[in-house]
DNA sequence: TAGACGTGGCA
DNA sequence: TTGCCAAGTCT
């Protein structure tokens, strides 16, 4: 079955990048943009790597520059061991392997900053070499092709992704009918899992194993790769406004979608900006600096995320909106509000409301 | 082996 | 603003 191995090369060779700057069986430098690349996207890599190669453009004038002036060009790239490495790597290259780079995969491995995947791209890339790689676009392509489920940075399934990637490759080299480019299947896997099979919406239309791809088959895009358990619930925002006129609160019904849906309770705003627009909205004429009267803010635990309330408290004594029974928005009473269907956190903010001095 | 390592894009 | 993720490796 190394249909799935040709359909990937062929896609990319109609539709995948072939203009990137490295681009090449040159090991320095496809080396230097695997290292670069490392969880760094493409379109930040490309200026970085440009400038890099025009001041460093060998091993040897890697290996002999300052490490100072190595980081120079590095700085803003992030993840600075890389840039270390890379230099110390290259003075590595230089002593022992007289500024050739090795061809053999226990050799290449050994090397500062270069592990299994980045050995294996350079090993495809370089010499053509039969194995696979495996990166975040790999690993989700895998576990929505072939229906791999659990988290993919554990052990376990590191492992079976591997397992896979190999199994998928080695059939199709067993096949005496196929010819695998491995420079074009490696950049299929890499190109096609960024540009198809995205983290989000992937483009299953424009996919051509989607007929047997299981995520596509079970409409599980969206669960695979499975996501990592969050450790600490998500944090939301919002802002309140207590509009008070004359020992009333102005209360909103909540919207028939998301949470409170259907309760009364206080307008509530993205951030402040918005709540200043819906007060205009009303023909108040407001002054920010002077008229919101910022109170103490507090957070609500739901089930599944933390809600930061920051109640803003306006005075008004302009015109009074009656209070409408059919949308149920309205001023209310300070102290007649206790049987209606509020929120707890809102009617605890109403009690604290009431029994201060306002 | 889980956590650290940087920065930027995206929802 | 928060959280998640991106051509991973090292300790």
């Amino acid at each position: 079955m190394s249909n799935f191995v040709q359909k990937l090369c062929a896609w990319q060779q109609a539709h995948g990048r072939h203009d990137l700057p490295w681009q090449s069986t040159d090991p320095y430098r496809v080396w230097l943009s695997e290292i670069m690349l490392q969880q760094t996207q493409v379109a930040t890599v490309i200026d970085y790597y440009k400038r890099f190669l025009e001041r460093f453009p060998t091993i040897s004038e890697l290996a002999s520059a300052e490490q100072s002036e190595v980081m120079s060009y590095w700085a803003g790239l992030g993840y600075y061991a890389r840039a270390r490495n890379l230099h110390r790597c290259a003075q590595i290259v230089v002593e022992q392997y007289g500024g050739v780079f090795p061809r053999e995969y226990e050799d290449i491995v050994a090397l500062p900053g270069i592990g299994r995947s980045t050995a294996h791209a350079i090993m495809a890339f370089c010499y053509g070499a039969p194995t696979p790689i495996m990166d975040g676009n790999v690993k989700r392509l895998f576990t929505r092709y072939y229906g791999i489920k659990g988290v993919t940075s554990t052990a376990a399934v590191e492992k079976q992704l591997w397992s896979q990637a190999e199994k998928t490759l080695n059939e199709a080299l067993g096949d005496e009918h196929t010819h695998v480019d491995m420079a074009c299947y490696t950049q299929a896997l890499m190109d096609f899992g960024s540009l198809i099979c995205t983290r989000s919406k992937p483009l299953c239309d424009d996919c051509p194993v989607a007929g047997s791809c299981y995520a596509k088959t079970h409409n599980l895009q969206k669960e695979l790769p499975t996501s990592k358990a969050r450790k600490t619930t998500p944090t939301r925002h919002t802002v309140m406004l207590l509009l008070v006129h004359d020992n009333h609160i102005w209360l909103e019904q909540r919207p028939q979608q998301g949470i409170w849906s259907g309760l009364l309770s206080l307008p509530s705003f993205d951030d402040t900006e918005a709540l200043i627009h819906y007060l205009q909205n009303q023909g108040m004429a407001i002054n920010p600096a002077k008229d919101l009267i910022k109170l103490a803010a507090f957070e609500h635990i739901f089930s599944h995320f933390k809600l930061h309330i920051q109640p803003i408290l306006v005075k008004t004594t302009g015109a009074q909106s009656l209070l409408d029974s059919s949308s149920k928005q309205g001023y209310y009473h300070l102290h007649s509000w206790q049987t209606l269907p509020i929120p707890k956190p809102v009617s605890t903010l109403l009690e604290t409301l009431a029994t201060t001095d306002i």
